[in-house]
DNA sequence: ACCGGTCGTGCAACCGGTTGCGGTTAATAA
DNA sequence: TTATTAACCGCAACCGGTTGCACGACCGGT
């Protein structure tokens, strides 16, 4: 947009008429004669012109666009979330600006501000790991600013709220296990500072509890990478007494376990049942294809989407909502006895 | 943003002085007595005040947005990229606008429109497999608006272009299954209308020849969608000669191959050695992990913001390039002998 | 000939900043 | 004391489109 672009005035001088006649006429407004709305919709054609987003942006402060602060890019869950938000998104004529905080507080509350300074007219936040402070929102509440929180989701605040109920997902995925007979069950955290860590690791432990089997401390492990998990999945099949199923509580640690399992050419389901919260589409890339809790990361981002627009469409007076998903579990060959 | 949020004009009227003063006292202004510069400025942190950034692009039209068109947000390639793009963008202190086309021409036109309209200083576009006329990016080139095509690169405009060198990528991939003493090497291709597949078919080629191997056309597959490629690799493995090598053009047909071979619980890579176009994290999630020429997302969306930027900076005066990335051949035990 | 009402259009203010230019004040030089 | 000038600040136009209001033309009815 280097170059002059042509404007209302332009069309407007073209034709002897003001530019008031011509923002009626291209918006078909009755005061205008059709003779005059034919002419100008004819010179608008002609000169290609583009109505500028960014004039109508100020003058009715609606921008037509949705942010979206995410910790990060990287796989695998938050691109599918994008997916999933920006078909929503499109669908509704509007457009999507992305932010990362890359886990930092203080990019996050710099996004905030950009948001806002680009008169977004709702937000869609997965928080960052450090975040604790949470005034850029409650500000952004204040200043009713629709906001939808999903995923990481901050711990005391009054807003709409999407996530997975991990703890019914983690106790389904542990029933199931059971269900095929496993009763020596692990499981691999990621970091401990998310809350899915911890939801995940109590439905874990209430499944156990509910079939009397008694939690094994040994059995509960954490890989924050991909290596990490791969090491210390090494070290539970080292055990003398390992455990007969494991559960992965993401695809970066799924990734590890499965390394870990070839190199320890453990038969997959027969020595050791594997299960997961991994993304479709990956979950079917190993051998065997595995068992999962769909993250449901395009639902997610659909579900918030949505959402939020019934927050914008209804000038945001709608009462805090908690949306929680179930998760489905999809059975695969590493579960299949 | 849907409260009064708090003007320049404010801290005027609170102060007693005119919005000018306020704008230049901002901006430290050398007219500004130091004075008055301070009682703005406290003011302004007071209020909490948030220039903006509608109205800054209004004036100057620079809206410190940049746009990103690409053909879809599903796995694999793409959420990479947007990866690379991102933190760049972000270091500029820009903000990103993603818009899918969704393989669509007409979406294509509309994305573009539709970044115009929102005075983005800078376009990235993957064009949509549909995309003949080209009429709608030569339009934004005359109009002078700074635009670096990547990956999905349209045959003839005049303009930058980033991608990876397929026909090299390709025939390293086949030169190394070579070296390592496989002659009847396969390659299973993608969409047929992408420029990668013919790219890749044709590095391929030219490695066979120049080792002397002649060409077998039941080798040369077609797999679109993950299931296609296994039912076609699986096909492959059942002729009576049946290849010792194959080559997946990418994430998706790597997976459709790898779930045929466990299927035919080929020996890898002693019956048949396994590479492919596949992302880092990716490739490692095989039994074994696979050895792979690194599609370079992230690079890729790093050097066309980067190539973007310098347009933007020497107000797009540069003789348009075409900046061809060597992918790195990435070893692991899937083509280990 | 006068009044009331429609129809079609233009004027000007507005959204929130930026900026060229001109004006006011006080300090300094002549 | 007066002219000069630097230091500070305000007016108003501008970016591109929207919109309340007024205005002129034209019509029919009395």
């Amino acid at each position: 947009m280097t170059n002059k672009a042509i404007t209302i005035i332009d069309i407007a001088k073209l034709l002897g008429v003001s530019k008031s006649t011509v923002s009626r006429a291209l918006k078909d407004h009755p005061d205008i004669s059709n003779a005059t709305k034919e002419a100008v919709h004819m010179m608008a054609k002609q000169l290609k012109y583009k109505p500028n987003a960014v004039a109508m942006s100020l003058r009715h402060k609606k921008s037509k666009v949705i942010g979206l602060i995410v910790p990060t890019l990287s796989p695998f869950f938050f691109p599918s979330v994008i997916h999933g938000i920006e078909n929503e998104v499109n669908k509704r004529g509007y457009n999507l600006m992305i932010l990362q905080s890359n886990e930092s507080y203080e990019r996050e509350v710099r996004n905030v501000d950009i948001l806002q300074s680009n008169n977004v007219e709702g937000i869609l936040v997965s928080i960052s790991r450090k975040t604790e402070d949470l005034s850029h929102f409650t500000s952004l509440i204040e200043d009713n600013t629709p906001i939808v929180f999903f995923d990481r989701i901050p711990k005391s605040i009054q807003a709409d709220m999407v996530l997975v109920d991990d703890v019914l997902g983690a106790f389904t995925a542990v029933e199931h296990l059971i269900s095929i007979g496993k009763r020596k069950i692990a499981i691999c955290l990621g970091n401990p500072n998310l809350l899915i860590s911890s939801n995940r690791l109590s439905g874990y432990k209430k499944a156990l509890k509910k079939h009397s089997i008694e939690i094994n401390e040994e059995f509960i492990i954490t890989g924050e990478s991909s290596e990490e998990a791969e090491n210390e999945t090494k070290k539970l099949l080292e055990l003398t007494n390992p455990p007969d199923a494991i559960l992965a509580i993401s695809d970066l640690t799924m990734s590890g376990i499965m390394k870990a399992m070839y190199a320890k050419k453990i038969k997959i389901p027969e020595d050791i049942a594997v299960i997961g919260f991994c993304e479709d589409t990956f979950s079917q890339m190993y051998n065997p294809p595995v068992s999962t809790i769909d993250p449901m990361g395009i639902e997610i981002g659909k579900i918030a989407t949505e959402r939020l627009f019934q927050r914008i469409h209804e000038n945001n007076i709608l009462e805090p909502k908690t949306i929680n998903l179930s998760s489905r579990l999809i059975i695969r060959d590493s579960t299949k006895i």
